[in-house]
DNA sequence: TTAGTATGGGCTGTATACAGTGTACAATTT
DNA sequence: AAATTGTACACTGTATACAGCCCATACTAA
C-alpha cells in the first residue's frame, strides 16, 4: 500500500522507478562504492518500500551494469577499472562523431540561444569555483548538445555510456575549475555550431573528450 | 564490502532469467510480434510461473529497449524503423572497426582452427540449403571472432545492436543461402586473421556488414 | 590444534494476496 | 443518436508470507 512516503513528488512514476533512481543516485555519487552488497531487506526498509519494487529496480541496474548478480547472493556494485574508463571514451568518441553531422546540421538559432544561455550561468560557477553547479550545468551543457541529434539509437548508446563516468563527476569537474582551458573550449563549440563547422567541431571535441577522459584516469587512479 | 566465496559453475538459473531467455526468444523470432502487449498473469500462467520473477523479467527487456513500458499498461513488444536498422548497423560497424586490431592481433592459431571448423559445418549447411542450422553457424562465427577482442565493454554494445536485428535473421539468412558470396567472404576472414591482416579485415568486415545491412532493410520493407 | 560437522540466522527466490487504477461497455440522460 | 455517467472487470502496483540456500559460528572428534 503506498501510503505516500515518496513526499518528494513524482507521484507519476512507479516506486520502483524512484528506487532506480535513488539507488542510481546513491552508486554515482559514491554513497554505495563498489564492492557494496545491496541486501534487499535493508535498503527495502530504508527506502520505506517493500522488496518487490526494490528487486525490480535492481533488475534494471542489473541490465545497466552498474551492479553485479551473484547467483543467490544478490547484488553488488561494480567496480571501475583503468581499462573501463578507456572503453567507455573510446565508445562515447566514436559515437559523438557519428553524430556530429546531424547535430551540426540540425542546430538552430534558438539551440545556440539556449547554449549561450547556459555558458553564461557557467561563466558565474566558473567564478565563484562552485564545483557543484558546474557539474550540473556542464552536464546539461553536454547533453543538449548530444541531444541535438536525430539518431535515437546512438544516442542511447551515448547516454548510457556516459552514466558510467558520472561516478567521477564529482571529482573531475573540480580540476574542470583549475582547467579553464576546458571551459573556453564550450564557449568554442557554440561558435563553431553556430558557423555549421562539423570539422572544427569534429577536432574540438575529439580534443575535449580526451582531456576529459585524463582527467577521469587520474581520479581514478588516486582513487586508489 | 562482499568478500566471501562463491561457486562459479553453471548451476540452474533463477526462474526469471529463464523467463527472460523465453520472453527475449518470442519477441526474436516474431512469435511476440511488435505491438503485442505481454500481460503479466497471461504469461505467468503459460509459463507456469508467478508474476513475480515474470515482472523482473520484464524489467530486464524493458532496459534492454526490446519492451516499451507504459505507466499502468504492461509493457508492449517495441516496433521497428529503417531508421533503426540503420543506426544499429551504424553502431555495430564503428564499434568493430573499434575492436578489430584487438582481434587481429589477439587471434590465435587454435582460434583459426575452431573457425575453420565453423565453417565447414556451414559449407555443409550452405550446400543443403539449411537456413535454420546456417543461421546459428552464422551467428556463432561472428560471434567467436568479436569475442577474440579484450574491450569488453564495446563488445557489449556490439551484442546488445546484434540482439536487436536478430528478429530479422530468419529472413536475413535464408537470403544468405543464395547469396553464396556472403558465404566465400566468411572463408575470406578466416584467411585474413590467419595473416593477421587487419586492413583487409577491416574492409572486408565493412563490405559484409553492409550488405547484411541491405538485405535487413529489404526484410524490414517487405514485412510491410 | 585441526578438520569435520551441526545448526541457526540472514538473505534470496518465488508465490500469493490485496489494493487501486484504467477501460470497456451498458445504462441513463439530453 | 450523442453524450454522460455508472459499474464490473481486467490488469498493474505493492506488500507480505514462506521456502530454501549459504555462510558463519560453535561444537565435536581425531
Amino acid at each position: 500500500m503506498y501510503t505516500g512516503t515518496f513526499e518528494l513528488a513524482e507521484e507519476s512514476k512507479p516506486i520502483r522507478d524512484i528506487a532506480y533512481d535513488r539507488l542510481k543516485h546513491a552508486i554515482i555519487t559514491g554513497e554505495l562504492p563498489a564492492g557494496a552488497r545491496i541486501v534487499e531487506t535493508t535498503y527495502a526498509e530504508q527506502l520505506h518500500i517493500s522488496r518487490t519494487p526494490l528487486r525490480e529496480a535492481l533488475r534494471k541496474l542489473e541490465r545497466d551494469g552498474l551492479v553485479e548478480y551473484v547467483l543467490r547472493h544478490g547484488v553488488v556494485v561494480r567496480a571501475f577499472t583503468v581499462a573501463d574508463i578507456e572503453e567507455i571514451f573510446t565508445i562515447r568518441n566514436a559515437m559523438m562523431m557519428l553524430i556530429l553531422p546531424s547535430v551540426v546540421e540540425r542546430v538552430t538559432a534558438r539551440d545556440i540561444a539556449e547554449l549561450r544561455m547556459l555558458l553564461s550561468e557557467m561563466d558565474v560557477a566558473q567564478k565563484e569555483e562552485d564545483a557543484d553547479a558546474l557539474a550540473s550545468f556542464n552536464r546539461a551543457f553536454h547533453s543538449k548538445i548530444e541531444h541535438l541529434t536525430d539518431k535515437k539509437r546512438i544516442l542511447r548508446v551515448i547516454d548510457d555510456q556516459e552514466e558510467y563516468i558520472l561516478r567521477f563527476s564529482a571529482i573531475t569537474i573540480a580540476s574542470i575549475v583549475r582547467r579553464s582551458k576546458a571551459h573556453q573550449e564550450h564557449h568554442q563549440m557554440v561558435d563553431l555550431l553556430e558557423r555549421h563547422d562539423l570539422e572544427g567541431l569534429e577536432k574540438l571535441m575529439e580534443h575535449h573528450l580526451e582531456e576529459s577522459k585524463q582527467t577521469c584516469l587520474a581520479a581514478v587512479a588516486n582513487r586508489k
